[in-house]
DNA sequence: TACATAGTGTTATATTATAACAATTTAAAT
DNA sequence: ATTTAAATTGTTATAATATAACACTATGTA
């Protein structure tokens, strides 16, 4: 489950979509712009994107239903994710803080309990819509 | 949009319900317990949630498309919360530290900008399924 | 009263995601 | 090289989640 292994040949297509567009993409908009490449089915579609954020090449913007690659090294399997998301031009960032991430990795709620994974969404307005 | 307003009759029906769950409700969940009392639609029910979530009386689980009743009374509009959530059971809890909610909410990310909202879910296994 | 706002009921439809089954490719393991 | 297991693909059908559009009713308030 490592980020360099080689992906497959659907992979590689759905990836390098995710990865040119400069917003999130949806499932069946990654469909539309991928039939014309010999995929055809959602499930194509799904099972690709279910691997690629298995192994941390693209993250899904769960308040979204949305998909975006990875531009962060220090993030190898989507496992502490976090991102900013503008409310009204729907630009998604992801965040990558040394701070924030140390804190919620070590973050143990009033049991004492850490946790395996995160994921956080801050929403408000991006630089250009303010 | 205060959380002590009254509620119409969709709405209460349907906040009791989620709100004597232990776990997390699915909409269409939602609707097959509320048909008897009359909810015979989808619309019905996704009117009220988004209205019950919009006062903070229910919030949304995004990772699950599910939603649970609020137990923290200084969450008043759903714009800051925090979850902890168990990858076995699924079982589903409202995250309520003070340090937490200052930290995130103060945060700034690189260009200085804070953000108005946000979504925050931990996954690992709880107590039980431990 | 008149008006505005919020809520309801209903049918239809859009969007997001998975089940089930068969075949093929890839990468070890012997 | 041959066997075996794991991963990937292709396909059809269907499930699950969510919204559009329209007509009507209730509620509060000026
Ligand atoms: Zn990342
Ligand atoms: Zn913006
Ligand atoms: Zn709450
Ligand atoms: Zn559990």
């Amino acid at each position: 489950m490592d980020k360099m292994q080689n992906l497959s040949k659907n992979q590689q297509i759905i990836f390098d979509l995710i990865d040119k567009s400069s917003e999130p993409m949806k499932a069946y908009s990654i469909l539309h712009n991928v039939q014309k490449k010999g995929i055809k089915a959602p499930l194509q579609v799904y099972r690709a994107l279910d691997k690629l954020v298995e192994i941390g090449k693209i993250h899904k913007i769960e308040s979204r239903n949305a998909f975006i690659a990875c531009h962060n090294s220090s993030c190898q399997v989507s496992k502490a994710t976090a991102f900013s998301i503008c409310e009204i031009c729907e630009k998604v960032t992801e965040i990558s803080s040394a701070s924030l991430s140390k804190y919620l990795t070590n973050f143990k709620d009033k049991d004492g309990m850490k946790y395996s994974k995160y994921n956080l969404e801050f929403f408000g307005l991006c630089k250009k819509c303010r």
